[in-house]
DNA sequence: GCGTTTATGTTACTTTTTATAACATAAGTT
DNA sequence: AACTTATGTTATAAAAAGTAACATAAACGC
């Protein structure tokens, strides 16, 4: 990990924070972990503690739910997006050539943004 | 101030994650407080609240104390970082010349790292 | 329309964290 | 030996944060 990302990483922010930084309250900040949205640490204490990719997050939920999604649609996107990253890792692993790797990333790039509608059972994205 | 500085300037730490990222106790951090060494901001409650610069601050400070400078000492070596800044921002104000102020870079590298000694009366740098 | 769900507010109570201040002290200095 | 310095320790008060339960407006589903 590089340095940047782990100073990003580090959970050293208290809910406090994250309210001011976020302009939620800690009732919003706390469902959203228990909607499984945010995952911070805990100090010794048991309190809560956030990283700045916490705050991103938490800001994109914020954003998501602005334009009116759903937590549940929120859950998606966010599983859509573990998904694709976790393939692109494998993909790395597995070592694939540059060219294979740039066409993947184009397909990817093509389907960007793409939300899951479970309501939908024609939506089934290969 | 770019959004680089905003960011590291930020207050939103408190003091029990500065511990931590210092391995310092709370005491020792509060000292250095007491001494004019670091101004934390207070939040409403009155708690301190530290930034990424605080941070830095602080661990110079240990990394100073480690090296057997003491707190006035230390006190020194940042009222004259302090008293240098100042004085680049004038001279910048003043809008010199590029080649006045290379130069004023250069005298001011060969000068660095110089620790005043109060206890030497022969010792008054300009 | 009406019952249900969703996202958030509010309230009560407990634990943890932090603040201040005073006294204690080992090591270094004079 | 007395003094200073940097830090430890202890006591006490206030703030921040945790959990949990109940409340509710707006959206949703039928």
């Amino acid at each position: 990990m590089s340095e940047k990302e782990l100073r990003r990483s580090l959970s050293v922010l208290p809910i406090g924070t994250v309210m001011k930084l976020t302009d939620l309250t800690a009732r919003q900040i706390r469902y959203y972990e228990e909607q499984g949205l945010v995952l911070p640490k805990r100090n010794e204490g048991n309190r809560r503690m956030y990283s700045l990719n916490d705050i991103d997050r938490i800001l994109e939920i914020k954003d998501f739910l602005g334009e009116g999604l759903n937590i549940a649609a929120i859950q998606a996107v966010f599983a859509k997006r573990e998904a694709k990253r976790k393939q692109e890792q494998e993909s790395l692993a597995k070592s694939i050539s540059d060219d294979e790797a740039r066409e993947l990333l184009h397909k990817e790039f093509l389907n960007l943004g793409g939300l899951a509608d479970n309501n939908n059972p024609f939506n089934n994205p290969m």
